[in-house]
DNA sequence: TAAGGGCTGATTTTT
DNA sequence: TCAGCCCTTA
């Protein structure tokens, strides 16, 4: 329950403090999150403030989750729903739903992520006949990015710039700007902009937010860029009860527009204010902290601080010296096995990289060896492009105008509307000065000069039918009638390329995550669906409770604990990148990028790297230890040199295969299986059961797996899980 | 118009 | 290695 005994003197007074801007320097591990939800409970039961007046900023959407559960912990009879807590974007999204007919848009926008920013980028520079190659959508989508994240406008930038290049990317910058608001869509960081235009603006608007929010807190403060900032300005300048949480030693986002200077520079902003630094660590072994200490002091721009404990001196530092990646993966698959079982579980490891592609041997070796791992990040479940034409047909239900999602369902699954067609459709809508989905009609009609009449026609009328359901169905109903409709079952099943039924597969889960949103928000739509789905991180789609390895990259981890932490790949020109070394500043952000890596840790660190390496698939280049590792004290390493002649995942070499305990693995029983069912196989992947022999566990299963592997299994032995049935 | 084959350039990190 | 792009062919 709410005691504010339970907290050091330096957490009490972050959480007690009033009357005026708080900047709390909270170390790794200092217990900030207990700090917050302190604070908020405070806030509710010593201040007397309504929940829904509190606004709390986290970097996750499942940080801000756990941060309503543990306040309903401390105060079971207030109602969290009320509070305001979120990330940035998800906060900015449900304020924009209320605010953005405001400035010409409805509320009914769609959110572009950067794949879609980068094919209207590519739309634009098209439409101005410009070379591809020349004007490459995706830098110059990076450098808009850039732009508006310094609150840069297209005119700004044409003055500002010097050549005619520039004059160019100004004007694309702004055609860009001018079809996402045609389109009825935002980008990520009009997310964070467009409230401030709103707030410019209608003042009074920004008065009644301010009003709303009379207590303002911020998360990882040392993360948030200039629109963050100003947004968290506009909001608190004028009742000054703010109170930040971060750490500069922590900051790891610079590349994205985050400036360090908003923790440092924090008072000038808000006037006089309160500084607290928490330097108690309640996460760590001695070891891990003096490590983490030796790292970053070789910083040169920080705030001097030290993290201390009263935890044990813990285990030394492991340092794993590997012949090659794959060899690497597999002295790291040895390392759990050695572990397992004796001390901890699977789901108490992390694997931690400094880029997504090193991902790829550790896989394999991890599929090889029967161990269950999940990837966070990655090729990501809502980026495949299945799943984006069945959400780009939602997304034109939800709003008509977006013209990027109807040109990738224009003509999927095809029929017969290609580039001649949609050419001729787009010329017709500039010329009427239309939208694209009301040119579909005008085209279909005889006279407009378009062969493919009835085929437009046909689309039309799918969706207009469609639209006239979206008022009246439930998420998951409209879901299902489309698939249907569509008739995407026989496309992809009988598809010659042998991916089909893995996409089909993938179109199931999505109809179940759907319906499992539905269920969860009776309340909501496809329009909260399609919200929440653009606005999910990578960490709030990872499920934690699964009993696996958890492999993801050092940006992902930033706010996460683990007994223990592998840090793999620490070779120079790949963590810290090469490009990285040769600038002091962005050295730096490698080296708290490596501190945050090893403060996850509250046991047991593992450091490795390989002698040679291989990208591309191509020839292994010589590599050299990273200097991070060297920049550790010896006597705080454990250096293994692992033999040099064995070659691991080596068919001539065969080792014991891992058997998972039966307590290791939970299987969900599947009881009865059918044929035609979907499933899910630990080391398959997913696959169809093609034949059913016999009946329960001991039935025997004839299984396709994606990419041609057909097996067969006794259902009893096989762990399948079932993918629910659309 | 659709589909398949071959070529090329990419790996930082993410909302 | 591999995904995306362009080109060819049916």
């Amino acid at each position: 329950m709410f005691n504010l005994e339970k907290l050091n003197a330096k957490q009490r007074e972050a959480v007690t403090t009033l009357g005026g801007p708080v900047l709390v320097f909270a170390g790794a591990g200092s217990g900030k999150t207990r700090v917050l939800t302190y604070k908020i409970a405070y806030l509710v039961t010593e201040v007397g403030l309504p929940p829904e007046n509190i606004l709390a900023v986290t970097f996750t959407n499942k940080a801000a989750s756990e941060m309503k559960e543990r306040v309903q912990h401390l105060l079971p009879e207030i109602d969290t729903g009320r509070m305001n807590v979120g990330t940035f974007h998800s906060i900015s999204a449900r304020l924009l739903r209320r605010e953005i007919h405001r400035i010409g848009y409805t509320p009914d926008f769609t959110i572009y992520d950067q794949a879609d920013s980068r094919l209207l980028v590519k739309q634009v520079i098209n439409g101005f006949s410009l070379d591809l190659k020349q004007y490459d959508p995706g830098s110059i989508q990076t450098l808009i990015s850039r732009l508006k994240n310094n609150l840069e406008s297209p005119d700004s930038f044409r003055e500002a710039g010097s050549g005619y290049r520039d004059k160019i990317i100004g004007n694309i910058f702004q055609q860009y700007q001018e079809t996402l608001k045609e389109n009825n869509a935002v980008d990520f960081d009009d997310l964070l902009l467009l409230p401030l235009l709103i707030f410019e603006k209608f003042p009074e608007r920004r008065q009644v937010y301010q009003q709303q929010f009379q207590y303002v807190l911020v998360d990882e403060y040392q993360d948030t860029n200039r629109p963050q900032f100003e947004f968290v300005h506009a909001l608190s300048s004028e009742h000054r009860e703010i109170c930040v949480v971060g750490d500069d030693d922590q900051s790891i986002y610079g590349w994205r527009g985050a400036d360090i200077r908003n923790i440092l520079d924090f008072e000038d902003a808000f006037g006089e204010s309160k500084l607290i630094k928490l330097e108690q660590n309640y996460r760590s072994t001695k070891t891990i902290l003096e490590a983490a200490h030796a790292v970053i002091t070789k910083n040169v721009h920080r705030k001097e601080k030290k993290l201390w404990t009263e935890n044990s001196d813990g285990r030394k530092i492991t340092v794993l010296e590997n012949n090659s990646e794959r060899h690497e993966a597999g002295t790291l698959v040895s390392a759990l096995r050695w572990n397992d079982g004796r001390e901890y579980k699977l789901s108490d490891y992390v694997v931690l990289y400094r880029t997504n592609a090193q991902s790829r041997p550790l896989e394999d070796e991890f599929r090889k060896s029967g161990i269950p791992y999940i990837i966070v990040g990655g090729v990501k479940f809502y980026d495949r492009k299945e799943i984006k034409d069945v959400l780009a047909y939602l997304r034109v239900l939800v709003n008509p105008l977006d013209s990027i999602s109807l040109e990738r369902i224009i003509n999927f699954p095809p029929r017969k509307l290609g580039r001649t067609t949609i050419d001729r459709l787009k010329a017709l809508a500039a010329d009427e000065n239309i939208p694209l989905y009301e040119a579909i009609p005008k085209a279909a009609k005889a006279g407009a000069g378009i062969r493919q009449q009835k085929a437009l026609a046909g689309f039309y009328h799918l969706m207009k039918d469609l639209r006239k359901r979206l008022q009246e169905c439930t998420a998951d109903d409209l879901i299902r009638l489309l698939i249907e409709r569509l008739e995407l079952e026989n496309y992809y099943l009988e598809q010659a390329a042998n991916d089909g039924v893995e996409r089909w597969s993938n179109i199931i889960e999505l109809v179940s995550s759907v319906s499992e949103f539905q269920e969860n928000n009776p309340e909501k739509g496809i329009k909260e669906f399609l919200e929440e789905v653009s606005l999910l991180t990578d960490i709030d789609r990872w499920n934690d409770s699964t009993r696996a390895v958890t492999m993801m990259t050092l940006h992902s981890v930033k706010g996460l604990e683990f007994p223990v932490v592998f840090i793999v790949g620490l070779e120079e020109g790949l963590f810290p990148l090469q490009r990285s070394s040769e600038d002091d500043k962005e050295l730096e952000e490698e080296r708290r990028l490596f501190y945050v890596g090893i403060t996850r840790a509250r046991e047991k660190v593992y450091l490795s790297y390989a002698r040679t390496r291989r990208r591309y698939g191509g020839e292994a280049l010589e590599m050299m230890p990273s200097q991070f590792i060297g920049d550790i004290p010896a006597e705080l390493l454990d250096i293994r040199m692992t033999r040099t002649s064995r070659r691991f995942s080596d068919e001539r070499n065969p080792r014991k295969v891992y058997l998972p305990k039966p307590s290791a693995v939970k299987s969900t029983k599947v009881t009865q299986i059918n044929e035609g069912e979907f499933v899910f196989h630990k080391l398959f992947g997913k696959g169809r059961v093609v034949e059913v022999r016999g009946s329960g566990e001991e039935a025997k299963l004839t299984i396709a797996f994606t990419g041609g592997v057909v097996k067969k299994l006794i259902a009893k032995y096989a762990n399948l899980r079932r993918l629910s049935k659309y």
